[in-house]
DNA sequence: TTGAAAGCGCTAACAT
DNA sequence: ATGTTAGCGCTTTCAA
């Protein structure tokens, strides 16, 4: 049986929510709706006895504010709305968890919302979160439709943009740079010694742009021409797998270095690498890409480029919570920098 | 500069929003405030001329539809609240994924909030949602506490309970049986010849469950004793590799077949399995749960337990829709089952 | 097909 | 320390 349905709360009107306003706690208590509601926002205003009676009258009624009529009243929702390409990808998750812990420290609620890799998908996203009227957004990465730019503006609250670095943010941004990433890995190949190299990434604008750079520089830099595999699908093992696979018919013999996308596009190719009998790193190198947690625990430990996600999510917060407050916040520009960590496999 | 303070957002008066109303667009459009709501909510009520005009004005000012405002009036917000213990773990968000997906079809967004193992934090999440009225929620496990319960039925919403099963839920319930998870598990290793176990478990209610009766069955029907690694963590590829240390450590000879609580758990103790320079499945034998992406495509390839994770929300989302629509739904509980995947690792 | 009026449950401003 | 009044921007109901 539904519980809308049963006797207990059949006589509790509409569904949606509990019926008891701050009216009828206030009639309980013997006080008026406003002292219930100054009771809840700042106790310090009301006489310690009046706020026993009110505590009583909440605890007795099982009463739940209404935030949407408080939300509507004082144009604040203390709702933060949040998009990200994907939620299942530990790679924007670890970030919000960091962003979600430190917001809600200060009370407000996160709307997280995946909306793919699509721009459109993402304006259509935007639009639905702005109707909820959020206290203000996160996006990932910077580049959005006109009209998105436009909807923003025109919302006039914080918007932080981070995973990418631009010199003309919509607001604020915290992220890094993904051309830099790419060329330091090449030059780091270059110093190792290799001079043979090969790139595998998922179907990511970000991860081609890094693969890019790192094939400019690479080459540049005295290495081979490098050979650029595009995987048709998000992150996976499989992926990664098919990656090698990829990559071996293409060359014929040891593609070098391989430059992923993502530490788990990397450990598919150990995993592949491993079934085809290769050494690592002799027949192949690996490097991958956000030093996840397993990165460092594979066997061989994995090279791979560190992006502290939390911080970033730390610091998405902070510059946002900041913004928020009565100052307005300061700095625009955050960059937070990577980190090539030599391992075993590169 | 924040955008709240430059000039082309200084005349929209205070924060958290567009300030264009439906009255401003009635007004661009020469009609009442009511006949823009009309237009938006049942256009086909509306003349297609005054239609044309509203939706003129609407591009015109960039009007989005304050949708607080509109739950206040009518009652309904749209949102759906969702309760996790954590959004790091693809375990919860791949079902979470696709239970957002189903019900975003229907218009109804996702208020997703991830609160750890702790039932006393269970229970202030779920006053924190509740103030928001959502239309319904989506719960993970069946353990509350009884004030939990207490101002779930009092808000007279659909609730829907996953992961685990009861007889008496708290409205819908769509799950498994763990307990049926360990002792099938259990049935397959004696049917496969091993007399001697053990299970490593990250510290996770559920996990334990499914351990102790994999232990008691694996025992009762010809094993040995059961040695039982509980790890101190959540889920990871180290607390795996860590787990298998343990184990050895404890029991000096090899364990036989090791029942894991993930395939995450699993995936480490094949890791330092190879470390060690063991034999899989000749001198350890590994079985994981989950199935998750991953398992088929390990070195060798993992065994494990099914559990369908993405039918799971699919279920929940259409049993949730089904009570929030004309009918009020049906059917209380879904029991999806599971499936043990033998494939080389044991 | 359109509009006027009432009210959702709060907060903000102004009393007292 | 407490109360009164006036909205917030919509949906609902009733009229025209």
């Amino acid at each position: 049986m539904s519980n809308m349905a049963d006797g207990s709360s059949r006589d509790q009107g509409r569904a949606g929510g509990s019926r008891v306003t701050m009216a009828a706690v206030g009639r309980m208590a013997g006080v008026s709706q406003v002292t219930v509601s100054r009771a809840l926002s700042d106790p310090s205003k009301v006489s310690p006895e009046t706020l026993r009676r009110i505590r009583e009258a909440i605890e007795a009624t099982g009463f739940v504010p209404n935030a949407v009529a408080g939300a509507l009243a004082s144009s604040r929702s203390r709702l933060i709305s949040a998009l990200v390409p994907s939620i299942t990808n530990i790679t924007y998750t670890s970030f919000i968890k960091e962003f979600t812990d430190r917001v809600r420290e200060h009370d407000y609620q996160v709307l997280l919302t995946e909306y793919g890799f699509d721009r459109e998908d993402e304006e259509t996203t935007i639009s639905r979160h702005l109707s909820r009227r959020p206290d203000a957004m996160l996006l990932t990465g910077i580049n959005h439709t006109a009209q998105s730019r436009r909807i923003l503006l025109g919302a006039g609250i914080p918007v932080v943009e981070i995973w990418e670095l631009t010199d003309s943010p919509i607001d604020i941004c915290v992220g890094f740079s993904h051309h830099g990433a790419g060329r330091e890995v090449a030059e780091f190949a270059i110093e190792a010694g290799y001079r043979q190299a090969a790139t595998v990434s998922a179907n990511d604008e970000r991860a081609l742009r890094r693969a890019a750079a790192f094939a400019e520089t690479f080459t540049r830099k005295g290495g081979t021409r490098v050979e650029a595999v595009r995987l048709p699908a998000q992150a996976s093992l499989a992926a990664g797998r098919a990656g090698l696979s990829e990559l071996v018919g293409r060359i014929g013999g040891s593609p070098g270095v391989v430059f992923c996308s993502s530490d788990l596009i990397a450990q598919g190719i150990l995993v592949e690498a491993r079934a085809r009998g290769y050494d690592v790193p002799g027949d192949i190198a690996v490097i991958g890409f956000g030093d996840q947690e397993f990165a460092a625990h594979l066997d061989p430990p994995l090279t791979t480029v560190r992006v502290d996600r939390s911080e970033m999510g730390s610091i998405a917060a902070g510059a946002m919570l900041d913004r928020l407050g009565p100052g307005g916040g300061g700095e625009t520009i955050y960059d937070l920098g990577f980190e090539v960590v030599r391992r075993a496999t590169a």
